[in-house]
DNA sequence: CTGAAAGCGCTTACAG
DNA sequence: CTGAAAGCGCTTACAG
C-alpha cells in the first residue's frame, strides 16, 4: 500500500506538494511537478486513505442516509419498503456520481444521529421520514449539512430555530397528490369515496395525504378511515362496495392498492374499475404492470437534489416541495 | 467534542489507560480507575472517532456491501429490486446489531472493490451477485474477509486459489428450488411446463435455477425460454396456454410471476391455476398478498450468517448453501 | 496495573 | 511555486 509520503520521496518533493496535486490545487504547483506526481500516482496505484484525510481535517466524503420513521417496530425492515428501496438506490447512484460514499443506517433516536456524525466526521446527512417534532433537537446536536426527505419543514420553523448548519428540505406535494386523485375519481363519476392508508401519525406522509383528501372532498363524500390496513380494512371496503356505499378508494401507496386489489380479486366478484375505482401512490414499477392509476413522484429527482445540496451547492437554506402527477391507467373509470 | 486525551487528563491517567477501558481490556485496568473513566465517558458524552481508530490500526468497524451484478446497466436501480432491497435491509439490521457500520455501493469492476477497501480500511466486504469469473482477481486484490452472496464458489476453487483472507460463501439452493417447483407442478397434473426468467448469463442465479428446472424435467416437458421477460414473452406464454401447449410456468422471481399474472389478467381470460399454474421465487411479502405459490428463501438468515462471519466468527473458510422451501398457495393446482 | 513514546496517513496554517 | 513543522484522535508495541 503506497502512501502519500512515499510518493513525495519518489518524486523528490514535499508531502505538501503531493497533497496539493491530489487535491487539484493547480495554482499552487508547477505543471512539471504536477505531471511527475500524477504519473507516479497512476503508476503506483496510489489510493488515498479517507480515514487519514477526515482526521486531518479535510472535507469528509462520507454521507449518512438515515431512516427515522417513527412508527416502525424494531423488527420491521425499513429499507425494503418499495419507496425506501427506490430512494436508497437513487441516493447511492447520486452519491457515487458525486464522488462520495454512503453509509446507511436506521436509528431510533436523535442521539444516534449525533453519535453517527461524530463517529465518522460526516460530510452530511440525509434524514428520511423524520417527524418535525425532532427538528429542533437534530439541528442543535448536528453541525453538518442536513437534507430532510419527507419531513415538511416550513421557512418559519427554520427561521425560528436559526440553524447554524446548512439545511435542505425536500418535501413532496402529498396533499396535492391526494387532491389530484380525488379530482380524477369525481371526474370519473365517483359518488362514494374512501381513503385507505397504513397508519396515520399526526405528522407523517400519510396524514398529509389524508388532509389533502379531506380538503378536496369537503362535504361531498363520506371518508372511510382504515388503520392499520389489513384484512379487516379490506373486508370493510369490499362490503361497502358490494352494498353501493363505496365506489372509489384513494390509497397512500401502490403496495396498499395492490394488496387491496389482490384481496378483492380473491374474495369478491367486484370489478375494477366498474364497481370500484382505485388510485395508488408512488408509481412503483409494478403499478405499470398492473395498469394501476396512481400518483407519481419523481424519486430520482429528489435524491439528486438532496445529494447535490450536500455535496455541490453552496445554498445555505433550501426548501422545496416537489410536484406530483396523476398517472391515468386502468383502475379508475375514465372521465 | 471531547477527546480521549481530554478524558485522560480529567481522570489523571494516561491516554493508554483510557484506551484500554474503552476497548474493554479489563484485565489491564484496575476496577477503580475503570469506573472513574466510565463515569467520565457517560458524563461528557464521549464519542470515539472511528477515523482515528482505523488510522491507528484498530479493527475497523466499516463493512461495505457491494452490488456486483454483471448484467446491470448503469442506469438501472440495483438496490431497489425487491430481493436486493430485502437483503440490504437485513444486512443493515445485522450490521447494526454487531456494532458495525455499513457502506453501500454498486461497482462495475474489481478495481473499484480494491479501491474501496483501501479508501476506508474496511473490516470486511459483502459482495452480492458477482460472477465466479472475477473470483481470483477479487481474492488477489482484497486482503480483508469477504462474504459472497449468490456467488456459488466450490471448495475446490477456493483450495486452488488458496486465498490469504477469510472467505465466506453464502449460496442458495437455486437448482433445488426449481426442482421443487417442477415437482409441485407435476404432482398437480401439469403436462406442459415452461420456464420464465429475466436474463440468463452463464453464471447467474437464474441460470442455476434453469439448470435445476431442466434436470427435474428431463424429457417430460418442452421448456420455454424467454429472455428478457417482457410483453413478448408474456404474449407467448398466453398464446401457448390458450392453445393447450403450456399449463404451468416456473419463474425466477415473484416479481416476474406477478407481472405475468397481471398481463394474463388484463389480456386473456385464462384462469389461474386452472388453465395455467404459476410458481414464483423468493416469497416476497406481496407473494402472500397475491396467494402466490412460490419458492421461499430465508434472506434474513443469510444476511445474519454473512455479517456474523465478518464480525464475530473466526472460521477461516465457510461454504454454505441455504435450503429453499416451496410454499404452496393458490396459483398452482393442488396435488 | 500504568505510562512515555512513536506512529497511523493525511492536511492545515505559516514561511519563504 | 515549494517546504518544514505541527497536529488531527486514536492505538500499538514496549517498559516498568
Amino acid at each position: 500500500m503506497v502512501t502519500l509520503k512515499e510518493l513525495a520521496q519518489l518524486a523528490g518533493v514535499s508531502t505538501m506538494t503531493v497533497s496539493n496535486v491530489l487535491n487539484q490545487r493547480t495554482d499552487k504547483v508547477s505543471p512539471a511537478t504536477r505531471e511527475k506526481i500524477e504519473a507516479l500516482v497512476t503508476q503506483l496505484h496510489y489510493v488515498p486513505n479517507q480515514n487519514a484525510r477526515s482526521l486531518a481535517g479535510a472535507d469528509s466524503l462520507l454521507i449518512a442516509v438515515i431512516d427515522y420513521t417513527e412508527t416502525v417496530e424494531d423488527t420491521q425492515l425499513v429499507f425494503s419498503a418499495p419507496f425506501m428501496a427506490a430512494l436508497i438506490s437513487e441516493l447511492e447512484s447520486a452519491v457515487r456520481a458525486a464522488h462520495h460514499f454512503m453509509l446507511v443506517r436506521h436509528v431510533n433516536s436523535v442521539e444516534e444521529i449525533a453519535l453517527l456524525q461524530q463517529n465518522w466526521q460526516l460530510a452530511g446527512l440525509v434524514i428520511v421520514g423524520m417527524a418535525p417534532a425532532y427538528l429542533a433537537k437534530v439541528l442543535a446536536s448536528v453541525h453538518v449539512p442536513v437534507a430532510f426527505i419527507d419531513t415538511p419543514i416550513t421557512a418559519i420553523e427554520l427561521k425560528t430555530l436559526a440553524p447554524k448548519q446548512r439545511v435542505g428540505v425536500f418535501a413532496l406535494d402529498d396533499a396535492g397528490g391526494a387532491k389530484a386523485a380525488v379530482a380524477e375519481l369525481l371526474a370519473g363519476g365517483a359518488k362514494h369515496l374512501g381513503f385507505l392508508g397504513y397508519s396515520f401519525t399526526a405528522t407523517g406522509v400519510e396524514s398529509r395525504r389524508l388532509a389533502g383528501y379531506r380538503e378536496a372532498l369537503q362535504a361531498s363524500g363520506e371518508p372511510v378511515y382504515v388503520l392499520p390496513a389489513g384484512e379487516a380494512a379490506f373486508a370493510t371496503v369490499a362490503w361497502r362496495a358490494e352494498h353501493h356505499q363505496l365506489d372509489a378508494v384513494v390509497t397512500t401507496a401502490d403496495t396498499l392498492a395492490a394488496q387491496l386489489m389482490a384481496y378483492l380479486h380473491a374474495h369478491t366478484r367486484l370489478k375494477i374499475p366498474q364497481d370500484l375505482s382505485i388510485v395508488g401512490f408512488d408509481d412503483q414499477p409494478f403499478a405499470a404492470w398492473m395498469e394501476m392509476t396512481t400518483v407519481a413522484q419523481d424519486t430520482a429527482a429528489r435524491a439528486l437534489a438532496a445529494v447535490d445540496f450536500l455535496t455541490v451547492s453552496k445554498t445555505p437554506l433550501l426548501l422545496t416541495t416537489q410536484p406530483v402527477k396523476l398517472i391515468r391507467r386502468g383502475t379508475t373509470r375514465q372521465p
